[in-house]
Parts: C-alpha cells; structure tokens; sequence
DNA sequence: GCCAAATGCAAGTGCTCACTTACATATGCG
DNA sequence: CGCATATGTAAGTGAGCACTTGCATTTGGC
C-alpha cells in the first residue's frame, strides 16, 4: 500500500492524463481510463479513492513530468535578441502544440477547478516566464531593449500570441498561412516592438 | 409550431447559452436550463427535440446577436495608427471579458463539437478581423505600416495577444499588473512592431 | 364560447456514471 | 510452504442523466 507497483499507478496515471486531455474532466469515466490503462476499474480506485483523487494526482504529476522536461531546455541567449526569441518562440510553440489537448481541458474547465489551475500554472508555466523575463531584462540591461515598457507583460503578450496561433491551427480551420510564418511574424513584429525606439 | 410564442423560446435559448458557457456542454443539464429559464423540460424538449437541437439553435443565435451588436461599432480609423490600435484593443477586449465562460467552452469542448465551432469562428470572428486587416490594409497604403508582414498574420497575432491577457486577468491569479496597463502595453509593442522599421 | 396550440405536471424508462462489496487469483518474500 | 499485498472478476447500488408519455391547464384567435 505504501509503494504500489510502479507500473499500475503510472500506467492509470498516464491514460488518466490522456483521457481527462482528450474527453474534458467531465467527460472522461473512470471505465475507459481503467480499459486504456489496461487495468480494472477496481484497482483505479484502490489506487486512488475516487475521480477527484485521480485528477489531483494527474496534475501534480503533470507538474513533476514538465519540470524534469524543461530542466534541461534553458538555451543559452546570445547577443543577437531576434533569434533568441525566435528559438524561444519555436521550443514554446512545439511545446504548446504536443500539451494542446490538455491545455484546451484547462482553459475550458480550469474555473470549475481552480485549485488544480493554479498550481499546474504556478509550478508549470510560471517558471518559464520567469526565465523568460529574466532573459529579456539581461537582453535591457545590453541596451537591446527599449525601458519604458513592462517585462512581464511583454512576456505575457508574447506567449499567448504563440498560444493563439496553437489554438487557430489546431482549430480545424484555414488562415491563409503556414505556422513557422506565423511564428516568424510574431518575433519579428514583437523584436520590433521591444527595439529602442527612435524617438516618440 | 411554426412561430412559437417568442418569449419561451427566447428564454431557453438564453438560459442554455449561460449553462453551457458556465457549466460547459457536457456538464449543462437540460433540467437545469429549463429551471433557469423558468419553463418545464417537457416544453424544452418540445421545442428542441434533444439536446444537440437545443445546441445547434443556441450557436445560430449566438452567431445572429453578436452580427448584430457588431453591425454598429465600426469605429472610424482616423489618421494615429496606435490610437485606432488602443480604441479596437479595448473594444474587443471588453467583448472578449463579456464572453468569457462562452469561449473558455469553445475552446476546451470545440473540437468535439467542430461544426459548431467552425460556424461560430466563420460568421462572428472572421468578420471582425476582415475589418481589421482592411484597416491595417489602409494605413499600409498611408504609409504608416511596414511591407513585409502578413497582415493577416498581425491581426491574429494582435487579437490572441487580448484574448490571452483576458484568459490571464480571468484565471484568478495575479501577475503584477492590471488590465488597461496590459492593454496599452500590447498596442504599444504592437505599434511600434508595425511601424516601417529605419532598416534592417 | 370554442377550438387548437402552447405549456405545465407527474411519473416513468432506460442508460450511464461513480463507487462498493465479496470473493477469487496471482505474485513475491520470509 | 505460508502469508501479505496487489490485482482481477462479478455483481450490484444509488444517483443523475436525456428523453418520453399521458393528461390537465392555460391562452389567444375566430
């Protein structure tokens, strides 16, 4: 009881994940992802008491599995801010991509479980926009950057440009361009932004 | 049969707009929307013969209100390229704030209901943007836009920019700033983005 | 006043869901 | 072997859901 086989946790851990992702948190059953964990429904709630134990035990080991991903990915920033940017922006949005079903569950039902939505944001997504921030300050401090703005929510409207170009792709429908254009177009147009203006 | 009395099917409309925005579409109930719209389900179903019915008829009204509440604010473009960019930044994001609950739901329940989806994007958002990138299209030709971005591509990536500060403002965390701050901050950087560049 | 249409009301049907109970089987460890 | 722990199987419980049926009541036009 105290550490079950690794395996059969991980294994209704995972196609829990994939089922809340795929079908909402209200419209995954505990059945299917039972079935898809290869495992009896019995054992899912041994393991867990019931859904909402389930679903708190997906989140923090959503949190755990992105914190060891993105351990390794602080890519160095070089002198030239554009293609630091462009490589951020790349990373993020094939990240963005592979994560968006599960994303679309929390925007969608993040408010009936806030609890969860923030610490999957808190302990998830803050860190990166906190590297993020601290990079472009550096990037101020060479002078690349204009003062008069504010980092983090300059951070902010980058990254959900990136997440908006992930939803309108994902949506099923046709924008008239491709997604490295769009991201491209994003960096290009936001290095602009950020560059010290000439004068206003 | 053929025009029902107005005011109760009117009723059940708004009502099951609000429980699926606020519930989502899985979790709305049509004994709760029934409730809230002060009618008996009998009659609900009376007029909707089931659920996906009643859905269906809610997105064509959807799409039909908002035609209308856009049909007006058409704002002039007046000659200062950011002050048009901060006048349509605020409208749309107040717009965005009132449908809140609506399109957390289209997006996290969207793709399993594509059809729907696709029509709402297609007759409600597709409009707004047209505009806008006309708009941009003409200050373009005033000079006031650089040539070598995808005006398309701008105006999504300006729109998701709002539409994913009003997903942050909503989500009961805090991130150091308020929202006309943000606002401003994104036509800012957007602005400056747009402008024809000294040169590269 | 009369009739038809719209609505209300009470009850019920069949289904699925989260969750439980009781018992059988396997597996690993001393 | 013997025992504890993890898992499987079968069956069931109570609740909520979408949706139906039959009948009573209102309402508006003729």
């Amino acid at each position: 009881m105290s550490d079950p086989t690794p395996s059969t946790r991980d294994r209704i851990l995972k196609a829990a994940l994939l089922a809340f992702a795929r079908d909402g948190i209200q419209g995954a059953t505990t059945r299917t992802i039972a079935q898809e964990a290869g495992v009896n429904e019995v054992t899912l709630f041994r393991h867990f008491q019931n859904k909402e134990g389930l679903l708190a035990a997906v989140m923090v080991h959503v949190v755990q599995s992105r914190h060891q991903d993105a351990s390794g990915d602080d890519a160095e920033w070089t002198g030239d801010l554009k293609q630091n940017l462009q490589r951020f922006a790349e990373d993020l949005y094939a990240k963005l991509v592979g994560d968006e079903p599960f994303l679309r569950t929390m925007i969608g039902e993040g408010r009936r479980h806030q609890d969860h939505a923030k610490t999957v944001i808190m302990d998830a997504v803050k860190p990166v926009r906190d590297r993020f921030i601290a990079n472009l300050e550096t990037a101020r401090k060479a002078g690349l950057v204009r003062e008069d703005i504010d980092l983090g929510i300059a951070s902010d409207a980058f990254t959900a440009m990136l997440f908006g170009g992930m939803l309108r792709s994902t949506g099923g429908c046709s924008w008239g361009y491709e997604v490295p254009q769009f991201v491209s177009t994003c960096v290009d147009v936001f290095a602009a932004g950020l560059a010290p203006q000439p004068q206003s």
